[in-house]
DNA sequence: TTCGCCATAAACATTC
DNA sequence: CGAATGTTTATGGCGA
């Protein structure tokens, strides 16, 4: 679902992440151009001021929520939370209470949500003092709302506790059984549905995810209750109503007598459309935050294409080393992109070394974001050379001709699908400036492979001949400074988040990655840190090179040095692309643990 | 400042 | 012959 239609916005700017800004705009815009149903502020209380009152009050009951949230989480039972699969360790533990400004409220309520609310208890406003209301238009109806405000959002409030203490115990619960929705669209998706229905079952609920929701549950017991959405449970639904009615007639004799089509009624159907739009732009609003923070962390937020499967092939890969994640229950790291080059994307043409450099593991990076670049029209921060050899290396046979080459550095990357002349150009010259690529006369031509000798000697020779120096160097570029958990529970939130789709691999493909690949540019570097501590031995690059010359099938010696995978089973319950032999054939020969 | 790496451009040669 | 392929040189940015 929403997966799907994140590669579509890939390019599109992050959302507005402040809540306050978003507040006003919304409030006034949307307001306003609804035919000013209360955006004028003709010596009245303005909706701002309304809201904003509205806003003290959720920020209290917030208050009190993020409470309990708390003290819950540092109850003995807080372990068991925390080490839930799908946890994310972000925002619950940093924020306590205390913490909890107005302005911060404004950011975890969203001004939408908040208004959705504002406007609810208008709408119930209006329906308990009809007279009040009574001949206003639909624009001056809010001046009655605020002058009631005092008693009944007393009792709104405590019904919001009451339930955000139920909703409490509720999402502890899904969370220990991991059945909190990551997605917050989905929870949107259930409070859009509950809006049309049951407006009264207003909750606090915390998704596992790093920011809260505020939700509107639709009643569970209304799709059986009756056939008509606005009655269920023996009571009238309609907004601020509660009227009860023994059956469908006569409730259908209330819904005429008492919600017939006059003022009343229609400036509460305006509100409640207001509601839906609100909750809609919220719906997207908050559909392009997620997706603005899937592409920051670079969760591969687009995978419907079973074509997405490069990783698998990774596996045959001669540098596909034993190359240990961090910790063994870690093997997460290439999820974030922590890496110094991320600040390249989309910078521009100009390119510099900081990927070979730094570091970068391109496979793995190319295994995160392979629909990023085949999407989006960003340079990948790799050299040539890594791209030449990665391209080649990736291929069955590891020998590509230059058109083949061509082909997939266009089938890779939308950067590379315009300036031919100028990237084509600079492949050629790599190929031939680079002894570490080799033309090979074949049958059918010329192909070109690669010399992993020649490519590691192109290494700084003080990345090879001081670990301490490497081991710093990794550390600074995040590989080691992830907390552990946090990086197993983000592993997990992200296998949580991509799993929805079926043809899929992003998690187990980035994780598989890690643990195969060696990182391109620094694998030997890497690999030897690794071998300092509990892990991978060390292999020389002569070891894993291979013979430069026209294989018409892999090498054995460099399949049987590949790593177990933590994570390869994953890999059996998926479909694998046809292309991906090497690693299907390979499978079955890795053990788990 | 120097050096190495890299990207880019371009001239030129060779092959298809 | 023209395009594709391959080689080489030059230039400039950048970081160490």
């Amino acid at each position: 679902m929403m997966v799907e239609s994140a590669s579509e916005t890939i390019r599109t700017t992050p959302s507005n992440q402040n809540g306050v800004s978003s507040l006003s705009s919304q409030s006034d815009g949307g307001g306003g151009r609804e035919g000013g149903s209360n955006g004028d502020t003709n010596g009245e209380i303005s909706p701002v001021d309304l809201l904003h009152l509205q806003q003290q009050q959720a920020l209290q009951a917030a208050r009190q929520f993020l409470l309990q949230q708390a003290s819950g989480l540092n109850s003995p039972g807080s372990n068991e939370v925390k080490q839930s699969p799908v946890q994310v360790p972000v925002s619950m533990a940093m924020m306590s209470p205390q913490m909890i400004t107005p302005q911060q409220m404004q950011q975890i309520l969203s001004p939408p949500q908040l208004q959705a609310l504002l406007q609810q208890q208008q709408a119930l406003m209006l329906q308990q003092n009809p007279k009040k209301v009574g001949n206003h238009c639909a624009n001056s109806y809010t001046i009655c709302v605020f002058q009631q405000l005092g008693s009944k959002q007393l009792a709104f409030q405590q019904q919001l506790i009451q339930m955000q203490q139920l909703q409490q115990q509720h999402i502890l619960n899904l969370q220990r059984q991991g059945l909190v929705p990551l997605q917050p669209t989905a929870a949107m998706q259930s409070l859009q549905q509950g809006m049309y229905t049951d407006t009264h079952a207003l909750m606090f609920t915390v998704a596992n995810t790093d920011f809260f929701l505020f939700c509107l549950f639709p009643d569970s017991h209304e799709e059986h209750a009756g056939s008509h959405p606005l009655y269920g449970h023996g009571e009238c639904k309609w907004p601020g109503c509660e009227a009860l009615c023994e059956d469908m007639g006569q409730f259908i004799k209330h819904l005429n007598n008492e919600h017939a089509l006059d003022d009343r009624s229609t400036a509460q159907c305006r509100v409640q459309m207001q509601v839906v739009q609100q909750l809609e732009i919220q719906l997207a609003k908050e559909s392009e935050r997620l997706q603005a923070m899937m592409t920051h962390l670079h969760m591969r937020p687009s995978e419907p294409k079973p074509f997405n499967q490069p990783v698998s092939t990774y596996e045959a890969y001669p540098e596909g080393l034993p190359h240990p994640p961090t910790s063994a229950a870690t093997p997460i790291t290439p999820l974030l992109h922590t890496h110094s080059h991320s600040h390249t994307h989309g910078v521009g043409p100009i390119r510099r070394r900081n990927s070979d450099k730094y570091c970068t593991p391109i496979a793995s990076e190319l295994a995160q974001n392979c629909e990023f670049y085949k999407n989006a029209d960003v340079r990948p921060p790799f050299t040539y050379a890594s791209l030449i050899r990665h391209a080649i290396l990736e291929s069955p046979d590891r020998q590509l001709t230059l058109n083949e080459i061509y082909n997939w550095f266009t089938r890779k990357f939308a950067y590379f699908r315009r300036n031919t002349a100028t990237w084509k150009n600079a492949v050629r010259h790599n190929l031939s400036l680079h002894k570490c690529f080799v033309r090979v006369e074949n049958v059918k031509g010329a192909v070109w492979t690669v010399d992993e000798v020649e490519y590691q000697k192109r290494r700084p020779p003080k990345m090879t001949g001081s670990p301490t120096l490497v081991k710093n160097m990794i550390s600074g570029l995040g590989f080691g400074s992830l907390n552990a958990s946090y990086q197993a529970a983000l592993a997990e939130s992200s296998l949580s988040l991509l799993n929805s789709s079926p043809l899929v691999t992003p998690p187990s493909a980035a994780s598989l990655n890690m643990l195969h690949v060696g990182h391109d540019d620094v694998s030997s570097t890497v690999e030897q840190v690794n071998s300092n501590g509990s892990c991978s031995p060390t292999l020389s690059p002569q070891q894993y090179s291979h013979p430069v010359h026209v294989k018409e099938e892999p090498t054995e010696v460099e399949e049987d040095s590949r790593p177990v995978s933590l994570l390869a089973g994953v890999t059996h319950s998926l479909p694998l692309p046809s292309d991906e032999r090497d690693l299907e054939e390979d499978l079955p020969t890795e053990e788990l643990e």
